[in-house]
DNA sequence: TATGAATGAGTATTCATTCAT
DNA sequence: GATGAATGAATACTCATTCAT
């Protein structure tokens, strides 16, 4: 197979992913029919069937990309500030999270509670992409947690992600317990005292 | 109407929330016909639609069983027990329900992470049932606490039940970022950061 | 459910029965698709799926209808003759089966070598239908067989109508060994020879 | 075209039937799909087309590969045996079948009544192969058959055939109108009486 | 010759919803 | 209120066939 082939399978590929992105953040997963998909993709129905075996496995692959994109986005932001305090590089990983989801109700109303770190990370490795454990690295490597094992922060962190998440989700679509702008103080005040 | 005309009314409406539970747990949502459920609830098939509008309104009435469920059985069994310190309250209410996914996956795979406290004590407030809101007095009224408001203690009350329900997902059912096991002593020290 | 509902499901049925005989007759079982038994059928798309399962239910269906009828029309044609002797009688009625294919090849060629007398019959006895067994006494009841047991009988019996169904597809329809009216003699004599 | 080159597609076109005929035993004819052929067969699916028109194309072949090597299996086993009377080298012949078909009850749900004698002996003559001719002089050449013309002969050899297939088909697989253990004795009684 | 990615018409099947009884 | 037969639009999915490489 010729290496132009190769990219044309993955424009198919990426195409479908696009397409599927548009459309479930336009009118939702259920409502999204695979002829919509591969007519906005233009590619054939047999196409599709080609890459995916249905419907969820586009799903995840979108969940995936967008996962993705936010943390990557997050990581970038944050290389460019040069927060030397750990507490404050969490907190701005965090409040850029939040943000995302702030400033895009669609991604948050699609990915619902699917956007979970460590199944984002998960398949990273599967893929033999570190960059996001990277940002990790980044955000935890301090002295604040030498007290604990390298597992123990790891798991941490990951609490605060998942937490981060989940209020996201129901804070900022439902207003539930409250609006997210008085939600975050109590979150950041939460995040403070466990990693103090 | 008589009394057990109405009796047989609630009954009917018992039934076919009771079968599509059975049958969500079973199948899973997507994957369970109304076709089924009226046949499950011996029912027929019109009268499903006399108390319900779709299949979306009878997924929440079966999320609000459950939810309402567990946390009714958590806050009996926590009855019994007569723990004087708030910390102690929480982590027990906390490690219930962790227990409670732990032996019945099935729940936990077919209200993902639908179980959100914050959700279900709305709802329970628009059918002016308080039952739920004693319980959570029950657990945060201590002095502990009196530094914070009323409503900062809820807040943060919130923030630690999503915690938890959300780490229990990703834990339980994806032994995500380790299996539940290894994560209660991590989360337990975390709650118990976030409250001291 | 009224009678006339009741009637009216039957000739549902019914309609769809006829109207994939038809279509499997024309185009054959392949070539139809279901779309077009319910547009002829004037039901719809939904109904089929109502009263059978797949394509191969009313498949089986039609094979049933069709043999049980050759079969029956076979019976009254015999009883109107009035042939003394058993030989005779079958030999009438293996002629008039062959006839009744050569006069009617798309049936043969649509129910190929699917119409098999113990089939048939073991259908009509779930049903309790005995009018068949009835025509295969009136063949077989003879001094002829005293020498042989009943069950001997029947299988001799069979034995002699698989062949008939047999010789007929690959005869008429293929001229294999030969064409029909040059086999047919050869048959009858092998008949003959069977039952003296 | 060199011989190695000829040998090597030779070798194609025996896997693709070889495929197939793996396929159509495993999951039946219309189950199996042309993608699954080449799949298993290590070609490419253009490669098909080079071979065969379509699917009924490769259907024949297996049928005439697999009828044929039945009859070869039968004819070696009858050389070995040296059987002087007629009536016996033909029920021996018979029953081998037979038990071919019960050994191999795959074998006969995939070809199911297509297994027809003088089918594949025309398919046999057009390859100018005459070893199964052969077979069926050495069964029938006897002064038994003296009266008959060589034209009658064989078509009472054909008509056995039939029956033989016919019998196994519906007595081996549905058991109708019996197991074919209890059949055995009826068919053989009947053979020697056409014979006789 | 051989390949296998791409096609898209064709097909089975589902299922929420209606409505006459 | 209760029923359940009927509906048919919507949808997922298949697969024989083509054709540029």
């Amino acid at each position: 197979m010729g290496a132009s082939l190769q990219r044309q399978k993955e424009e198919k590929k990426h195409n479908l992913v696009q397409a599927a992105y548009e459309l479930f953040l336009e009118k939702g997963t259920t409502k999204t029919s695979i002829d919509e998909i591969v007519r906005r993709a233009n590619v054939a129905k047999g196409t599709f069937y080609l890459y995916f075996q249905d419907k969820n496995e586009i799903w995840d692959a979108v969940v995936a990309r967008v996962s993705n994109h936010i943390l990557l986005e997050a990581k970038e932001a944050l290389e460019q500030r040069n927060l030397p305090d750990m507490i404050d590089r969490i907190l701005f990983v965090a409040d850029y999270v939040i943000e995302y989801f702030r400033k895009n109700i669609l991604v948050l109303r699609m990915i619902r509670r699917d956007f979970s770190w460590p199944l984002v990370l998960k398949k990273m490795e599967q893929e033999q992409d570190n960059t996001l454990l990277q940002m990790l690295d980044q955000c935890f490597c301090s002295p604040y947690l030498s007290r604990y094992s390298m597992e123990e922060s790891y798991r941490m962190m990951f609490i605060i992600m998942e937490m981060v998440g989940s209020i996201s989700y129901t804070s900022i679509l439902h207003d539930q317990p409250a609006p997210i702008d008085e939600m975050k103080p109590v979150l950041f005040h939460t995040i403070r005292k466990i990693l103090l």
